[in-house]
DNA sequence: CTTTTTACTGAACACTGTTTATTTTTGCAG
DNA sequence: CTGCAAAAATAAACAGTGTTCAGTAAAAAG
């Protein structure tokens, strides 16, 4: 039996592989100007074998997506420790920019491109966006428990602090936020994260 | 003189044909799905004829754009009809979701879509944008002096606000927000306009 | 050593954006 | 009306894309 199992590593090895250098190559050139012709050569196999192991190009990118989310999740992982539930919604809040514009691909690959999602229901990086939204709509919650807020929808709340770093990020990544013609753009998000948190919560 | 004139009318028809062939595939099948032949072929004539007017794919997109930004502006026109500033925020609010949500492909080619953008500086349906988010920020101005708000920094409050917007109307359009499980998912977004304009404002 | 199973290949298909040599159409002078 | 130059439109070509599938090579089993 030692020989199927060997065999069924090996598989899993080459399956690894191409994850790792699709994912490289996607972070470094983007979906779409990633061919799988270039994966091929990169891995020197030939196109038809990354289809014996990834069924198209999409199911190729929900495992990227995979590795994206758990990239992310893993910088989120230290706001764990901060007690004080708006502390840590403004500590989130910095983590996301920081995380999003080191890395606008990672970013672009979650929660920007368009192309599966639609016809997909079930898949697993979704569940691992939905585990990340949990993060913060844990924290919100804590916030109205403890009375730090006014609010007391949730839902609302937390997904409008989501919505303004998501809007933020990506109008800064596409580069729409230039019709403001800034000087320090970057330096004005953070800005932005400290006023919602202030204006909404009340740390004491 | 007057075949020369003739001559020059027949090219820009042609110019508008192509730009109103190409406005309707880019909102029915998206900016990457219709391809310079389909476009040729529905305006009966060869591909390379295209090229003579537009010079490739991204200027068509420019132009495209620039029919966007007209649509959304006349949409925000009414606006200044009302006098109060901070109704005219919350109104602009729920114009920009409406339009958004009943124009998906139309934001996307102004607000989202990658491709150009970055190469080139200076172009019509850049200062289109521009011309809309001074709308926004005219207004938030307004507010700010006739001190409807406790904040000062016109530029991060407009900006703020444009985020949340964005930020909901792609999370919604991209499907992300769907791992927030909800039964009315464009009532929401209504409800947070609201929500963000009570916090940061006090029309009194 | 043969058979069967598994893994892999590369050519083919129907597309894409863009360029260019060629042909057609047009306008005008003689 | 004819000849000709200029303008406009075309078809073919180039290099690329995702995906499929008949065929081949390698490995495991008998």
């Amino acid at each position: 039996m030692s020989v199927k199992q060997r065999r069924e590593r090996e598989k899993e090895e080459l399956r690894q592989l191409i994850l790792k250098e699709a994912t490289q190559m996607f972070l470094k050139e983007g979906y779409e100007k990633t061919s799988m012709r270039k994966i091929a050569k990169r891995i020197e196999y030939s196109v038809g074998t990354i289809y014996l192991y990834y069924k198209n190009k999409d199911e190729l990118l929900y495992a990227v997506q995979g590795v994206a989310f758990d990239h992310f999740l893993n910088y989120m992982k230290p706001l764990m420790d901060i007690e004080h539930p708006v502390e840590r919604l403004k500590k989130m809040g910095e983590i996301y920019l920081f995380f999003s514009l080191q890395n606008p691909d990672y970013y672009d690959l979650m929660f920007v491109i368009e192309s599966p999602m639609n016809a997909v229901e079930e898949h697993e990086s979704w569940n691992k966006g939905e585990q990340l939204f949990n993060v913060l709509k844990t924290t919100v919650q804590e916030c109205v428990t403890q009375k730090y807020t006014k609010q007391t929808n949730v839902d609302a709340l937390s997904f409008m602090i989501w919505s303004a770093m998501h809007g933020m990020v990506t109008l800064k990544n596409k580069c729409r936020i230039r019709v403001m013609n800034l000087e320090n753009e970057e330096g004005l998000l953070r800005e932005i994260n400290g006023m919602m948190i202030h204006n909404f919560f009340d740390s004491n």
